[in-house]
DNA sequence: TACTACCTACTAAGTTATTAGTAGTCATGA
DNA sequence: TCATGACTACTAATAACTTAGTAGGTAGTA
């Protein structure tokens, strides 16, 4: 089993965050899931999955019938991964001018700019 | 001319941020700079201008010999694009979490916090 | 038992990204 | 003049990503 490289493309994330948000799921959830928001066909699901496994993203096990999935690693850790490439590659690895792009860009409502005030308090 | 989708993969962007900084650039004086750090044929570099001409990142006018690159569009919109994109793709277009997990995750100075509270203070 | 539904494995095709070689043009200097 | 160097256009190969079809197995049901 790879490390895996926490780096997931869009669709692979977009199966990831399902899995993530149910805890495990077979190929058929995914599918369901995914199928109320885009036409995908069942195979590509199940080829992604199983992309994902090979990748260390999900792990499964047999259950009666189907394989049930569940993710390696948790979601934080994945997202945290992605973060830190994406201020690494865009930003040099410096985070603050991207707070300071967020902070400035996307209207933050009030409750969040407080709330927000208050995690840096803690930090 | 497309309108450019604003996403630039990794290598893409290691090429608009050259000529970014440089202000316009021949493929040469983009090849000498990624030179310093790795190894890269000029073809390569060529190829890749090329195709960021044709994505609509670059403008090109003929200057004696040489082909002279500038950007179609300045860092800043293009950054601001793919950070709305990450959101949108990781968060769901929430950049609250995001802001919360770069604050969280220690990769800031104190004078940085500091400065990020005051802008926060005026947003 | 035979049909249907569901599941996996295998295969594959189209697209994009990445890297680079080859050939040909043209100007300049020896 | 002719060789050299710099540049472009054309071509291509590999890898990864994305999507999906087909075949074959199994379990439940009419």
């Amino acid at each position: 089993m790879k490390p895996a490289s926490s780096i997931l493309t869009t669709q692979e994330l977009e199966i990831m965050k399902v899995v993530w948000q149910k805890g495990e799921a077979t190929v058929r959830d995914v599918y369901e899931d995914l199928l109320e928001r885009r036409k995908i066909a069942y195979t590509t699901v199940m080829t992604m999955m199983k992309v994902l496994e090979g990748k260390g993203h999900l792990k499964k096990r047999q259950d009666d019938r189907a394989y049930v999935y569940r993710p390696a690693r948790p979601e934080s850790a994945v997202v945290r991964g992605m973060v830190r490439e994406f201020v690494d590659r865009l930003f040099d690895g410096a985070a603050h001018p991207l707070l300071v792009h967020l902070v400035k860009d996307r209207r933050l409502t009030k409750q969040e700019l407080e709330a927000l005030a208050r995690t840096i308090e803690e930090a």
